[in-house]
DNA sequence: TATAATGTTTGAAC
DNA sequence: AGTTCAAACATTAT
């Protein structure tokens, strides 16, 4: 379900919730969830696919992994891993990780690495990539400390767009591409957004799961790659191999 | 029905 | 001590 805009639906789709005080809290986490009861929601944040739920003086951070789903003033059959009731509404979650983070969130996180985030830092990106030259660009996108939100769908996609083998060793693509592969992993997250509101996301998929490319017709190649050992669905044609 | 999938952490093994 | 790797978690669509 999850990558990085995903969850920033989840966020807006909450807001009916920030400023309201919990007055149920369940589920089979094994937190110490009744530190929530009673306590006011300050706000909900997000930091790439993190979801956070900031109350006074600590936080609870939920990550749904490959198979979280979550459902908004519904419920289904099974235990949640956390619900969250207010008077009026709740908020349910399931098969997911829940984490209490203590103190101030900010002490936590480095908004600059979020690719969605309105602190995001391409230079921050840039600086980090320089430091480790022999990584292949497909472990570099996911590494969630330089492409904070980025998954294997915005990988492949960026990757595609930008013409660059997945394969391709960071330090031995140019500046200038690297340039350009750090600004469409912002502005392909944010299509991402628009797309997966519209319900219309796979509709614009270029490269995942997909067999033809449609530069040149050849086929897609589909391989594991990389440390990370992800699936890449890219064309030997057209993207190029920089090593 | 077996498989693979938008992910990450943990701890054993090397 | 640093890395690499499989296992674990868990759900749903094809």
């Amino acid at each position: 379900m999850p990558e990085g805009p995903s969850i920033v639906i989840l966020k807006e789709a909450v807001q009916q919730f920030a400023g309201k005080k919990v007055i149920d809290v369940s589920g089979n986490t094994s937190i110490d969830i009744e530190r929530v009861r009673d306590k006011k929601i300050m706000s909900f944040k997000t930091w790439g696919k993190h979801f956070l739920i900031c109350l006074d003086g600590f936080t609870v951070k939920i990550h749904l992994l490959m198979f979280g789903t979550y459902l908004i003033n519904e419920r289904k059959e099974a235990i949640p891993r956390l619900s969250l009731v207010f008077a009026t509404g709740e908020v349910n979650f399931y098969t997911c990780s829940v984490k209490l983070l203590e103190g101030d969130i900010n002490s936590h996180y480095d908004w600059s690495e979020d690719v969605m985030n309105e602190n995001w830092s391409p230079s921050k990106a840039m600086e980090s990539l320089k430091k480790n030259p022999k990584q292949m660009i497909c472990d570099a996108l996911l590494d969630q400390n330089i492409f904070s939100g980025v998954g294997n769908i915005i990988k492949n996609e960026v990757l595609y767009r930008t013409k660059i083998h997945p394969e391709s060793l960071v330090g031995k693509i140019p500046d200038s591409e690297l340039d350009i592969i750090i600004d469409e992993s912002t502005i392909y997250s944010f299509q991402f957004l628009d797309w997966k509101k519209k319900n219309e996301l796979k509709k614009h998929w270029l490269a995942y799961a997909q067999k033809i490319c449609l530069r040149c017709d050849l086929p897609l190649e589909k391989k594991y790659n990389g440390t990370k050992k992800r699936r890449s669905f890219f064309c030997t044609n057209c993207q190029i191999l920089h090593q």
